[in-house]
DNA sequence: GTATTCGATTCTGTATACAGTTTGGCGCAC
DNA sequence: GTGCGCCAAACTGTATACAGAATCGAATAC
């Protein structure tokens, strides 16, 4: 998931970042959970000094916070953060489509069916989880496919800080509307419409966040307090 | 230079990254050049924990790169990752301008009118260091101005990467020309010319990669042993 | 004179040890 | 009963120690 130095970095470090990466993804580590540096370095057999490097890593990808002297938690992105993130990837996506207009091959224009096909049946079967993956996954073919590895970094980057803003601010986004706004982008594609494509790609974007429970009113706390009352 | 955790970040390991950072883009540490985990431990007198741990950061920023078991070299980025910054670049900052003809206060163009009287000062007196620093830092305010800090810390790793590679692949770009057209966005962005800005943007970053020597058919290796016939 | 192999040295990768800080709870004062 | 302060346990930040890999040079074979 999470990008390494390229080439075949399948370093232990790397192992660690992966694992806690997926962890944080599918939820299974909520937001401001504590990771404890030992109790990780337990569970996954190695010293606290190879963990320390993992926490730093994916404190780079801003999917942890390390606070000094306190540790590492899993990062609770603020609404703001949230916002600046789709809003870069609605600049970064529409300014793709350009190159895709001009460079996307067949053969491309073939995987991105397949994947759309995937998409729809994993919609049509419920699975939950690959639906999720997909749906994201969606938009890492269009990055790679634009042949610029450092794009495609950078798209992975923001991928995972998505996810973990969609599961913190629960999205009441329709899988199946997601997947067909997927396929006009593909259909703008193949048919060279690059105004279109830039169109559908930025809207999008602008479609998921808007279907995120984002309340500029209430921060975290409030909304927790809120139940009590 | 380089960024950080958001906040006050005045950790011991960041004040060595920064430290290198600055070496690398000062031209002070060249391409390729070995950095030695002792070495770096004596120099700031502390342990090699620590280095490693600034080095790793390093690394993610593409700074340097970490071969296993045989440590850490300054990067030398390829003519065709060079290539990849230098494409995304131009699309950020065509994108950028997009936000910033609808964002920017009169207050920021000062600032930025302000900025372009010091480039040129810098470029009367022939200052080429801060000529340099200030050409640069141009295209980080555009970042700032946008309001977005997401948008601005990947400006600065794109920039400190730019940074590498155009002392790399040595840039016959005149200063003046440069800070004349970094003075016709301005003029674009005051007006709210939508089009205008993002076609100088865009031409200014090509022109910047234009005039980098980046001959694809000589690598290297090859254009060293040449000088030696 | 050139190439190759072996060994000593140097360096990286990981574990462990230690110091300083934070945290949570108990007890004491009010 | 409530609030404050102090102490112990736990945890982070850094240094050091040790094992394994890579590098470089010398010696040997051709």
């Amino acid at each position: 998931m999470s990008r390494a130095t390229p080439g075949i970095t399948q370093t232990t470090t790397q192992r660690i970042v992966d694992s806690i990466t997926a962890a944080i993804v599918e939820r299974r580590l909520m937001p401001g959970t504590k990771l404890a540096e030992q109790r990780l370095a337990d569970i996954f057999s190695v010293s606290r000094t190879v963990v320390r490097q993992a926490l730093n890593q994916l404190s780079r990808d801003r999917l942890i916070t390390l606070e000094p002297a306190r540790g590492a938690f899993v990062a609770t992105p603020s609404v703001e953060e949230a916002h600046q993130v789709f809003e870069l990837r609605q600049l970064l996506e529409g300014a793709m489509m350009r190159l895709l207009v001009e460079r996307i091959t067949t053969v491309q224009i073939a995987e991105l069916r397949a994947h759309l096909k995937a998409e729809q049946e994993a919609i049509a079967l419920n699975h939950v989880a690959e639906r999720t993956r997909l749906l994201a996954h969606f938009h890492s073919l269009l990055a790679r496919m634009t042949g610029n590895q450092v794009l495609e970094e950078l798209q992975a980057d923001l991928l995972s800080r998505s996810s973990l803003i969609s599961l913190m601010y629960q999205s009441s986004q329709s899988a199946a509307e997601s997947s067909a706004e997927h396929k006009a982008i593909v259909d703008a594609l193949e048919r060279r419409q690059l105004k279109v494509a830039v169109e559908l790609a930025e809207s999008h974007i602008e479609q998921v966040e808007r279907n995120l429970r984002l309340d500029p009113r209430a921060p975290d706390l409030a909304e927790a307090l809120k139940e009590h009352v």
